[in-house]
DNA sequence: TTACTTACTTCCATATGGTAAGTTACAATT
DNA sequence: AATTGTAACTTACCATATGGAAGTAAGTAA
């Protein structure tokens, strides 16, 4: 009887696919944006994001949109309100940005936090590491 | 009293962190083919990776050498080898690696198991999913 | 002497990203 | 009536990053 490995059953790498999904630049720094700090707003995340400029933040909404990762809201006011919300999708790469922030917060912590100690997830965010399975 | 948030505590953001170390093309890729499928040569990972070439593929080494995710080891044999390990740094991306796959395996599985069926991350690949706490 | 191997590097073209300024559609202010 | 303000972008132009093909170094084998 033959062995079935996990490439026998894959037509795609699957790590390759989500990197494909969120590996450009700012991705990630969106999702954490509206999830941690409740953004849903274009000039919000532009002031909020690191190094962000509204080209490249314009451009990559639109593709995560596309991705199925956020929705985007018009609100007819003056002056116009759009909302970006974070679809169910979305809130599943929970479980990735904590696995990034632990990471940094084990093995950077000198460059994380202020007392260049270490601390754990839950400590600082006060709820347990997500994780998808 | 004041509360603690975890802003509070923070310089740098641990996310944003994390991906100045991992979001460049193929570094995921090589940590994945080193894990998984146990490859330590650069031919290796440059006829495995999908579409990398010599010139990134190179550069991205170097840069993962300098983050002390990877160890470069050369035997002085003919022709000429080197070695590519992961430190205990690079395997704690373990975790994240899992995550991403965890994703696709969910949300694409269409595009991901030659079957079109959703499988969880235990049955693929036989161990629970990593977390780094 | 030519060919082969590993692990790259170099050159040049294309793709992606960044900066600053401009645009649209109103409404409020002068 | 003309100017100012606001949100959410877009455009033009330049800089950096990435990709593909070919070349290099050092040694063994044919």
């Amino acid at each position: 009887m033959t062995q079935q490995t996990p490439m026998d059953m894959m037509k795609c790498c699957p790590i390759d696919n989500t990197f494909k999904i969120i590996g450009k630049k700012f991705t990630v720094h969106i999702i954490r944006n509206m999830a941690m700090h409740g953004q849903t707003r274009f000039n919000q995340m532009l002031d909020s994001i690191e190094d962000s400029n509204p080209k490249t933040l314009s451009a990559r909404l639109k593709e995560m949109e596309k991705a199925g990762l956020i929705a985007r809201n018009v609100y007819d006011e003056t002056p116009i309100r759009i909302e970006y919300k974070l679809t169910k999708k979305g809130k599943d790469l929970q479980g990735l940005l904590d696995q990034m922030a632990t990471f940094s917060m084990k093995h950077y912590s000198k460059e994380v936090f202020k007392d260049g100690k270490q601390h754990n997830y839950k400590q600082v965010f006060k709820k347990p590491v997500t994780v998808l399975n």
